[in-house]
DNA sequence: AATAAATGTTAATCTAGATTAACATCATTT
DNA sequence: AAATGATGTTAATCTAGATTAACATTTATT
């Protein structure tokens, strides 16, 4: 098979993580996975570049193949909010702006050389219909999305700063190497001085 | 067409509202919405009755006729957090549990007598993949619920309490009416005797 | 009509986490 | 290696919202 993206051999392995993740869901036969890479794109960002700003509308949903981004929000105090990291195998973009083709409350910045593969929303919503496994593929994908997001919402709700931190230290350490302190501070909802003495205290026991 | 939840005609009135919402999103043949009708059922619940209880496997997904639920949490201190208040023409129950078939973390309990229509989860998968327009419906809703879910968490993340409250005001005038304040309280992340205060002083401006 | 249960208010006191500001490290560029 | 910018720490002070507890009001039950 030929990759569709380079028309190269040796690049067709970027677009194996994608399929192998895909088929942890469904099962595409030979040739819809062919027509599935036809349709997509693959992107390299720097460190520091923007995958989606705020007010634009989300024209692609991206898959990662390497690196990291963070999706964030900058409020009416030009204070910015953290919403979620991406990493390897996670999806990044605003779904919501994505799916109603509306302007993005979100920011989506790269904080390291990223490798996307991207589904532009003209050909997407085709590839569903075409495709109604790959319906199925996104409805779980969106479906594990809004429980991690109730799931936020509770733990926002239900526990204190430190505990935050300390499930987040447990749950996601490759996350947390990877990056600044402050950006980890803004994810959890509190200040970076005040995650430092969290962190002073936690390691203190 | 004959009534597939009751075989009356006339409590077929009971799935227009459904089949009009479904509508809105997709198109579906007068075959598909009648063995969708077959395939679902009608179940009314007395106010403080509860649709689904923390531990348990959501066996159900409900679309509610009339009606008032609130979807809540415990947390290991004995303290209720609600996530989300449902009323007519939405969704209720634990998304996650439900399609991931693993036990909830949420208590779904009606807070007025409440009538819904139920799509059992053995039937859900199967009419999704026999009716592929319903998985995009259900897609699109799931989206809609991830969407507002996000905005949730930015909210609570850069509003403070009061303009959280006059938010909610001002969004849901309609759903405040139907409930009693501590609960709203809880919804919006503070404790009765603050949201007490916080009203005082806007009504005071 | 009387009582109990559920809901809402007020005010005093307390605390988790914010703010400010000065300083410390580390990484990058010249 | 000096200098600049990005990141992290510490400590003092401040505040939004929690807690407690007493009381008020509304609604349901006998």
């Amino acid at each position: 098979m030929k990759c569709y993206i380079c028309h190269a051999m040796e690049t067709m392995e970027n677009v194996k993580p994608l399929l192998e993740y895909i088929r942890k869901h469904v099962t595409l036969t030979e040739e819809e996975e062919a027509y599935l890479c036809s349709q997509i794109a693959l992107r390299k960002y720097l460190k520091g570049q923007y995958i989606l700003q705020q007010g634009d509308i989300s024209s692609i949903q991206c898959f990662i193949l390497s690196g990291c981004t963070k999706m964030f929000y900058v409020d009416d105090a030009g204070q910015e909010h953290v919403i979620m990291f991406s990493i390897e195998e996670w999806w990044t973009s605003d779904l919501g702006s994505f799916a109603t083709q509306t302007p993005s409350d979100f920011n989506v910045q790269c904080i390291e050389p990223t490798t996307v593969i991207q589904f532009p929303y003209e050909t997407h919503e085709n590839l569903l219909q075409e495709i109604p496994k790959l319906e199925r593929f996104f409805r779980k994908i969106i479906e594990k999305a809004y429980v991690s997001s109730q799931k936020r919402i509770i733990r926002n709700l239900s526990l204190s700063a430190k505990e935050r931190y300390q499930l987040f230290h447990l749950k996601y350490p490759h996350i947390e190497q990877r990056i600044p302190q402050y950006m980890l501070a803004s994810y959890l909802g509190i200040t970076k001085e005040f995650l430092s003495k969290i962190k002073k205290e936690v390691l203190q026991q």
